[in-house]
DNA sequence: GATTTAACTTACCGCTCGGTAAGTTATTTA
DNA sequence: TAAATAACTTACCGAGCGGTAAGTTAAATC
């Protein structure tokens, strides 16, 4: 084993700690919300004390950004996918799906997206805000060619309509996890493209 | 002055101290919500102690029920007042517009309505999902009607569409709340009508 | 084999939390 | 005028919070 891999491994051991402690408050933080959450409970399921969480970060609110961090790549990936499919339509479709799907896993994370902290974490706020933004960006250029597309240009800007659709998907994942319903992604997410997007000429909206 | 005068105004006094607390304790919830309002963050704003607030009250979750409940009863109220329109159009969008309007003016509040707090907060959560059953059932009919009238009954069924359409309506109070953005509840209400029922049949999809 | 360092643990800090017991004060009632 | 009561305040409780300083231990380095 030469000085660079014993090095590596060494890292590895280190990025794993790092990694786990993301990983268990990122579930944690899921499930409770960030108020819900002390230092205390994340050191409990990981089997070390709460100052072993100081020695790898500077804080609550370092762990709480690194798993918001994690979560947003992630969702960013799940929306790229869509991207790759071929059609508008089933851009779309794959689009709303794949949120639905990345939201339902990841709770009152995606919720965290959305809500107001306590004041003292105007921070975090800032940070959630940027974060939002960008996902917006992500999905909006899906809208405008779906607006172009259906040739629906002049009632809606792709602006709020890309509003109203993450709203929407926001809102029913927000229901869905309140009730501990199950959430059918596929089918809900052609229910909301024939309800945006198709016309109603007597029965030919079939989506796919 | 008579006894059962005197009995009264007493009984006003009370009323009075309760409501304010009450009334105080909503502002604050709707701002900062259940977790990051303290019970002496309630008494300080009213300049009282906080074991005042256990002299009129059982606890912090008795509080919050009661705010809950009077935020409940306005809503109901605000919906109410669509249904004395006079066609199931105008019915739509006024429900629409109050909605959103009570939302931004509760801000966090009919968030509430959709969160999960911390784990001990078991009662209130199914306090919480009681109140929201009742939400939708107020506004469930107003949708039905608008389906049949517009006679798209095979697409979609009326339970889903109310969770969409007020899932739309949250989320999009969740973001304008986030942004601190104001509202334009009239020209949004128009726009999702216009997005959720009418057909597009090249140009004449005016609403109103 | 001594020293250093990474990765912790133990033991504490000051603070705030929800909640309570006991005292105070002004007003009614008997 | 004495007793009772409503509407509080003062002063405290134990628990838990985020965070830290100092000690421990096993492995790596010199």
């Amino acid at each position: 084993m030469t000085i660079i891999e014993k090095q590596q491994e060494q890292e590895d051991i280190i990025q794993n700690t790092k990694t786990r402690i993301i990983d268990v408050a990122c579930q944690l933080f899921s499930e409770y919300s960030y108020l819900g959450v002390s230092m205390n409970d994340i050191a409990k399921k990981l089997n070390i004390t709460k100052a072993a969480l100081y020695y790898h970060f500077t804080g609550k609110s370092e762990i709480y950004k690194k798993v918001l961090n994690g979560v947003f790549n992630n969702l960013s990936l799940d929306i790229a996918k869509a991207f790759k499919e071929k059609t508008t339509n089933k851009k779309l479709h794959k689009l709303i799906k794949n949120y639905l799907d990345f939201g339902f896993k990841e709770k009152n994370l995606i919720k965290a997206l959305m809500l107001k902290l306590s004041p003292d974490n105007l921070q975090i706020r800032t940070y959630i805000i940027q974060l939002r933004k960008e996902i917006k960006y992500l999905i909006q250029p899906i809208i405008k060619e779906m607006i172009v597309k259906k040739e629906i240009t002049k009632k809606v800007d792709s602006h709020l309509l890309t509003s109203l659709l993450t709203g929407m998907m926001d809102g029913l994942l927000l229901e869905y996890s309140f009730l501990n319903k199950k959430i059918d992604s596929k089918k809900i997410s052609n229910q909301i493209i024939n309800i945006l997007f198709l016309k109603n000429k007597k029965g030919n909206n079939k989506c796919f």
